[in-house]
DNA sequence: GCTTGACTTCAACAAAGGTTGAACTTGCAA
DNA sequence: TTGCAAGTTCAACCTTTGTTGAAGTCAAGC
């Protein structure tokens, strides 16, 4: 288990594969959380990282960053694997909700008439419409 | 079949629930299309609307504008309901991509030690080295 | 024919999610 | 001890997704 300790912004950075800057904003908008040494530079935990990694997925799938802040707040500052699984599965279960969303607002609309489906040759429409 | 031919910005904009100013957006990135009257004013038909409804709630599961205007862009201009069904199962199949993706990413994180999982207990950590 | 409301364009602003650069500090290493 | 890489803050900038306001046009009703 070769858990560092102190990792200072560039670290996690390579480790997230992300840029530094994003570190940083990612600690400002409270997705990873820093102390500071003596000089007042950041160090984090190897939770960061991941936190990051995990933030990134939750982006592609529609969280923002203040979502997942919030996701994150939840969590102890220094969780066990319990925790984590707990994130995680809220996580996806929050995915899964949008999902839910987007299929069933896909059904009720197709439901409503052809989805979206405009009577698209004019000629056809008119017709009817003259024919009634 | 009361298909309203020739909508205004204000007509979408009530009909899909957004502002004036969000019509003409997404027409400018081509997640709507207009065609334009005598006086220069935008004319759509009622499949505009819909696609905002869509385009909303596939900003949701974290599809950008540009993404959306790709998807829509392979819909013939005045499809009927089998196209339309065909892009609303490809963006179902799109968010189950990443939902999939979050899932897996997760999984191997949590497989790879505890996910994120710090050795928080310092003391037990430390107890655990000395004691190798 | 004139007002009124809804449209037009264009430019500026806003909030989210970062990146970049300037100016300065810190600590390791030769 | 001096140099250098990497850290710090702050401000400016960029892209995305829109909103707001100014200035002007158009059609419909009185």
């Amino acid at each position: 288990m070769t858990q560092a300790i102190a990792l200072t912004v560039g670290d996690v950075a390579r480790a997230a594969g992300v840029a530094p800057s994003a570190v940083r904003f990612y600690e400002q908008h409270g997705v990873i959380t820093a102390i500071r040494d003596s000089g007042g530079r950041r160090l984090f935990d190897d939770s960061a990282s991941c936190r990051i990694k995990v933030a990134k997925l939750a982006q592609r799938v529609g969280l923002t960053v203040r979502e997942i802040a919030e996701l994150f707040a939840d969590l102890p500052p220094s969780a066990g694997t319990e925790e984590w699984g707990r994130m995680a599965a809220a996580l996806v279960a929050e995915s899964e909700r949008r999902l839910a969303e987007l299929r069933t607002s896909l059904a009720e609309m197709q439901a409503g008439g052809p989805l979206c489906g405009v009577v698209d040759r004019l000629d056809q429409y008119n017709e009817s419409r003259t024919s009634a």
